[in-house]
DNA sequence: TATGAATGAGCCTTCATTCAT
DNA sequence: AATGAATGAAGGCTCATTCAT
């Protein structure tokens, strides 16, 4: 067949790359929506209008409106931990790879405020999903920081008294509730900027 | 006490109570129900069944399925706020005064799963309803701790460089990942308990 | 008992005439109601209110929120049959007769709005009700007209070719018109006044 | 006539008649139900179901249930009025004119008894329907009506003293009780045979 | 006789999902 | 792969009517 051997790249390319291409395109339109309406009162519909295609489109990629939600999630919660496995390789200090740990968490949200909506509000829909989530990816996140809890725990710079998985969640906790806030607000202020003073707090809050 | 002895006799014999009482089941059964199914798959019809009383006697009572949940938080924040306020009283120190509020925070919800399940997840539904309760008595509850903050600045107990407002955040954040984590988790801890130690080490972080 | 003794007068008037007074009671707040909010959308309950009862009570004198617009519409009738009846009494011409009819028609809608608009509009919500109607005490109305254009006829006032059911059902529309459209209207005119020249222009177009 | 046997044949093959079509079914259903239940006891399933579709279905085509009631209104009135100015061309005589609008109302009526009884009866359920009609297409029939005599009276042909408007509610009033006295009798006569006889009479009534 | 809280059947409308084209 | 018309189950809410007091 000619056109087979002509363009296979291409066609290796149309096969991949438009169909990813357009399941991006469906969850970036979800994110907007969902963010912009909530995850019950945005249609499937409103979805595929908003990216441009046809309703039944969105089962080509997606296996239902509940998949959508899951994908963002998934997405992006994989998209961070490759970054922060990256920008952690080389940082040994467990103090400064907790910074880093949370500077990533705020500036990524902090730079798509419908992609923070949806983490902050959308997938804390119904406890199904939270536990869905919590038991999965965030756990990778949560372990992270633990890590480098302990890791500064057994350095001695932090007191060992304190639990790290404990710990761990405050400063989760902490960082969460100005990504909140952040959305929540009507002020524009930079998020990321945030990172550093909770971190901070936190770092003190635990030095011996 | 007699005073709270005597007051549940009143109260039994009032005649208004009658009304008040049904108005109390409908929204016990609710807290069950929303918690148990979440709120958008819960049906009134399920709530009123769990109330024992026809599905359209909820609506004697309260205006719409949304008006549920409003109420629930409502009548919960004005409990623990009066709780708040008197727990409070003569008590100067600031940092006692932060304790006590987050020893109450996580005491409320420890003590009712539910109710916490409502709180921590279905009441942050939608930016819709968070919009709504983060700017009145959540406010109120803020305000509480960041005033306490202010006060341990000025009697120089606490750093005086970090912005009260932004501590206030980073504490109740701390405190409602407690909250959160207590819910989705399968062991059987007591939250409050956590209380003491999230102020330990915010205290800690905050001190000079 | 002396009680009784005292005042069994009073005693059977306030058995009967208070009776027959909430009955009217509940019939004028039905009018209201009906003609203000229609009768599907006017609730029972909204009657009552109107009437300064409870809702119950409606159905101690009324069978259904249907036998209330039954019972408007043949309280009326007859009282306006039993007025027409007086005022046709020594009056032989035929013409006149006709005349007076016409009078009484639009005199009795004109001086009240609202059961206007129940009869003109809210009775004639389904065919159910208008074919109930039809066969009934407004069949004697159109007869009293009809007999009256036979007699014009025999007395070779009316031409004899037209048939006088047809007449009859010609005259009564004209003139239910008339009523309908003073509903409608914003103008605050006299419907009464109508009746002449609606009998005039019938008249004429009836004449030999 | 070629003409309208070309017509259907170009219809059945346009690309935008299916969708027309259906919704002209489900327009014939509803019409079909209202007559025979009544708007309101008519159930938006049941006229799915006469449809042969989907109740779902019935919403892609009409906004809601009034919707339905308020496109038969519009879509027979629109019809009506079209034939009507058709029928009038060329016709001079104002007389004439108004024997073509009687005979047109009638005949349209009488040669779909469910559809005039939706606009006999159903059309007539509220005050509400009844002010959008009035001051529409409507208003329109009548107004030609008013032309037509006024044209008459101009020529000498009709008495000058009798107001034009209330003239044509006069014949329309007519017109209309013929239709609805069609309805609710059991006799099954042709109602445009009438349109002649209340021409007659009311032409006899205004002749000079 | 009067009350009005309670009932629960009923209905319009929405919307995730499917499927013929 | 894409469409979008069609589906039909589901659910919030209303309101005529009842009945214990």
């Amino acid at each position: 067949m000619p056109m087979s051997a002509v363009a296979p790249q291409t066609r290796r390319h149309s096969k991949t790359q438009p169909t990813a291409d357009k399941r991006e395109l469906i969850l970036r339109a979800a994110i907007t929506l969902f963010a912009r309406c909530g995850f019950f009162h945005a249609q499937v519909a409103d979805v595929a209008r908003e990216a441009g295609i046809a309703a039944g489109t969105v089962y080509l990629y997606f296996k239902s409106k509940d998949d959508l939600l899951v994908s963002i999630f998934e997405r992006s919660m994989r998209e961070w931990m490759e970054a922060g496995r990256h920008a952690l390789t080389d940082v040994a200090d467990p103090i400064e790879r907790l910074r880093i740990l949370a500077q990533l968490h705020l500036a990524r949200l902090g730079e798509d405020r419908d992609l923070a909506v949806v983490f902050q509000v959308e997938l804390r829909q119904s406890i199904k999903f939270m536990e869905r989530f919590s038991s999965s990816l965030f756990q990778d996140y949560l372990r992270a920081m633990r890590t480098a809890i302990v890791d500064a725990q057994q350095a001695g710079r932090f007191r060992a008294e304190v639990s790290a998985t404990f710990a761990a969640k405050a400063l989760f906790g902490a960082l969460d509730e100005m990504a909140t806030n952040w959305i929540l607000s009507r002020k524009r202020y930079a998020l990321a900027g945030q990172a550093d003073d909770v971190v901070d707090l936190f770092v003190r809050g635990m030095t011996q």
